[in-house]
DNA sequence: GGAATATTTAGACAATTTTCTAAATGTACT
DNA sequence: AGTACATTTAGAAAATTGTCTAAATATTCC
């Protein structure tokens, strides 16, 4: 998926604590879970989110899920913010 | 307003093309309400969204009312996807 | 003051999103 | 095979959001 879908999965606050927290390292399913105050279905849902945006990747480990950080996605988002921010070359 | 709001002020596409319309410079309402196709009142709502997440400004002009970038707010969101990045000196 | 133009506000509706509960899937252990 | 544990999927309810039409506000010009 794409730039769009990046910034939607950015602008709910549980789905950027949950990228705050995998800053650590990889967490379980159940570890991030239990961070919050939802339902595991609830926050399974925002982690499918952020996997369909590309910003974290998953690897099953015997009974658990893990996530980890996949912030290369990001670039597309800082280069944009940048570009406005008047880094355009060949501006009018 | 905050974090938040600039956020969920970006991840709306039509909000982002607005500002990237403002790129080159202040323009009216009118004159944004054009770029799109729908009413000027919809481009109304999106312009105070942004008004409120702090990324515009506006000025009457007579009739007219323009609006224009102010950027520093994204400073936070860059922020945020720096640290995101590992750019926290402290890191476990 | 009154008409014309520019823009916003109010209220309603449809689409999307967040959240829940309940059921399904996948894995490990005995 | 059966039970327990970890997680996801399905489906529904509630909240939020994007959009529209119609009415309101603000400004200019005659």
């Amino acid at each position: 998926m794409s730039f769009q879908a990046t910034f939607k999965a950015l602008s709910d606050p549980t789905r950027r604590a949950i990228l705050d927290l995998l800053k650590d390292g990889a967490k379980t399913a159940g570890e991030i879970g239990s961070s919050f105050e939802m339902t595991g279905a609830t926050v399974s849902h925002h982690l499918s989110v952020l996997r369909e945006a590309g910003l974290i990747n998953d690897e099953r480990r015997g009974k658990f899920i893990c996530y980890e950080l996949n912030l290369s996605v990001l670039d597309e988002i800082t280069g944009w913010v940048a570009g406005l921010k008047g880094a355009d070359p060949h501006e009018k």
